[in-house]
DNA sequence: TATGCAATCGCAAACCTTTGCAATAACTGG
DNA sequence: CCAGTTATTGCAAAGGTTTGCGATTGCATA
């Protein structure tokens, strides 16, 4: 049984219905290089099926991250996804500049949530976690750019 | 000297100009008991002065935040804001369940922070970080009401 | 104080995501 | 295999936020 029977027959033991909407969005996230944008799931989703609607791809795949086939990540205010990978699970680092999102263990988050639940019984929600920052490379850009020339401080326009 | 008018200062020692718009929302965030919804900013400020517009108000927000006066939350996918307290910085913890958000010292966050810088060489942003989770209280809740009806496995209908 | 230029504004439209609702279709039991 | 139940769909509209653009206005300079 491939992994995408598996996760199938999850969704029916939970009671979902297994519509071709589900098995195409399902098919097309797990064929995906790695989190995608919900606009590009949708693009190859319509290309298969036309008369998907762009509700139905996001209902899915809320579906999918609630029972867990899916991670969800927050990249620049937009939703991508990718499948959840079993005993590999990790959460993201996304950087603000390049918006290239970087796989962080969770490891190195347990101590952190650890000292919430302890301190203040307050229960982070790891399981969707991401940090957004400056990644290595643009960290570097921006290094050698200030050697050049030092930032000033003026006003930015709107656009 | 008040804050205020420090904080206006800054602003036009760093280039932007002090509109009456900026004025009004400055003083309504000032004002406020803590981090402010935007449909509240925008109600008090539209009090003073009808003219005014959201995407404004919007703007002004945003600029603030890019020079440090206010520091944003975001609470169930909304923007909130509050009057940065200079020596007193802090995060938050917001509440998946009641949605509010509770303080949370950058102390808790510095370990965290270097272990990233160190391990990958990426820098987080924390200037801007809020951790969702559940709270000390709304747990506490769930958990009484385990005892007595343990969760069922059933499909949830789309409202 | 009058002038000029760029920053800012108001407005309208766009963007991403969610939601209400009636029509459809997947599953269950007979 | 058929009918009934109810989850799910498509569509249209709304919600919160951002953006393009032409008109306005703050501020520096003369």
């Amino acid at each position: 049984m491939t992994r995408q029977e598996q996760l199938l027959q999850l969704l029916q033991s939970l009671g979902y219905r297994l519509t071709p909407q589900r098995l195409l969005v399902l098919a097309i996230v797990a064929g995906g290089d790695g989190h995608m944008g919900v606009d590009e799931i949708y693009r190859q989703a319509r290309a298969a099926y036309p008369y998907l609607d762009l509700a139905t791809v996001y209902r899915t795949l809320r579906l999918f991250k609630q029972v867990g086939v899916v991670t969800e990540v927050d990249i620049d205010h937009r939703l991508h996804y990718e499948l959840t990978a079993p005993g590999e699970k990790h959460h993201h680092m996304v950087c603000r500049a390049c918006h290239r999102a970087l796989n962080l263990s969770p490891h190195y988050l347990e101590e952190f949530r650890d000292t919430l639940i302890r301190e203040f019984a307050f229960e982070p929600d790891i399981e969707h976690f991401t940090v957004s920052g400056y990644c290595r490379y643009c960290r570097e850009m921006a290094a050698a750019v200030n050697d050049n020339a030092p930032a000033a401080a003026e006003p930015v326009n709107d656009a």
